[in-house]
DNA sequence: GAAAATTTATGATTTACCTCAAATTTAGGT
DNA sequence: ACCTAAATTTGAGGTAAATCATAAATTTTC
């Protein structure tokens, strides 16, 4: 189990001393969340920092009924930083979209860890400012640019930074794809189709495989 | 000089040391800008992080002619902090809105503070937590909303966060109030004029004074 | 393994918003 | 003070995308 911890957040820290390594051992859960439950909800303490340790899980927004995915978090990556120092709620909900394992830990620890550890400080930092830049790219993607572009988008960070690879089972839904692209399911699943029928991807269901980078690419640049 | 410094930087330091004050003062340069200047353009080198003394900057993403601005900068606070860490390269451009004074520091003395001044280092990480809540509002508002609601949170912003004020000298031209709410620049005068017209706010040029908050938040609420 | 619920799919209609065009006002430069 | 450029304003027309309606396919539930 400490070993498991240990691997699992070793990019995080250059030196993790004893003391450091005990007290996120001792301040811990594992927990198990099957596709769909609900990790936190927007409003919610932020008592804790979720570490995604297996899984995928989408990271969303709600207002009126509509959900805005903000971000879509793979293993390795912390969920709820953005909270720490801040106003400690959630302002955000987050749902397993696949079976995940997380370790749910205390946010006094990582608080903790940031003013004893200035290595951990320094990459939660860079972690923060990642995830800054990429919302930026989404700030751009939908407010600039129109559903193909926007799909296109979408493809492109699923392929490229989620699943790494060319063909993925993709888990989200058609609704999860809109929700991410800011429109409405119809139109996702239409844009969708096109793409297929345009030989830029090729879909099956939920199987995706990526035939043309560069037309995603000229879609994505054109908007 | 050294005074001033020091009381421009205090709220950002519960103990900064002889040692560390002087490496402020030894590595930054103030600096003016006039209304329209450029401080730093989005793909440049950010070798260092931009610290507004007086006026106002916008904080802006150039994508085919068009801009989007993230963000208001008023007095106070860092330009340039999510480049930390990250690419070392700016992804927005910033401009003056207003006459502005600036400190410009060396990136690397804002890391060594980071790394020896964990009082420091927490800050940062509220500040950059506190611009990722207000990135996300801004996701809601320019994505899930139409034009009434996103006009009327830009004024609330404006009037809340910004000037701290029901009436306000708004130095963005109309233009920039468009950029900020991702339409044309036709469409935010038009509102402007129905907001006017409806004694919700009371314009004349670029002088703005609320009227009513709770229609404000009407609007804002229903998008 | 049938029933219920959700997801996917497609066509028709509506609308919020952009683009275009042209006039007027304001600001900047010499 | 004049000239030029930029910002503001208003109207008309076009369109991208949402909404509505309805059906088929898939998944979930008991």
């Amino acid at each position: 189990m400490i070993q498991q911890i240990q691997k699992d957040f070793a990019p995080w820290f250059d030196k993790l001393s004893e003391e450091q390594l005990s007290k996120i051992v001792e301040n811990q859960v594992s927990l198990n969340y099957n596709k769909g439950e609900i990790l936190s909800k927007q409003g919610g303490f932020a008592s804790h920092i979720i570490f995604l340790s297996d899984g995928l899980i989408k990271v969303y927004k709600e207002h009126n009924d509509k959900n805005l995915i903000l971000k879509i978090v793979k293993p390795g990556e912390f969920i709820g930083l953005s909270s720490l120092y801040n106003k400690g709620i959630f302002d955000y909900s987050a749902a397993s979209i696949d079976s995940s394992k997380v370790y749910s830990i205390q946010a006094e620890i990582v608080k903790y860890l940031i003013r004893n550890n200035s290595d951990f400080a320094e990459k939660i930092i860079g972690q923060l400012n990642q995830n800054t830049s990429q919302y930026f790219e989404r700030i751009m993607s939908l407010t600039q640019k129109q559903l193909h572009g926007r799909i296109a988008d979408a493809i492109l960070h699923l392929s490229r930074e989620i699943y790494e690879s060319d063909t993925f089972n993709m888990l989200l839904t058609r609704r999860d794809l809109a929700d991410f692209c800011g429109m409405s399911t119809e139109s996702a699943i239409r844009i969708l189709k096109e793409f297929h029928n345009d030989r830029i991807v090729n879909i099956d269901g939920k199987n995706m495989h990526v035939i043309s980078y560069p037309l995603l690419e000229r879609l994505s640049e054109v908007g």
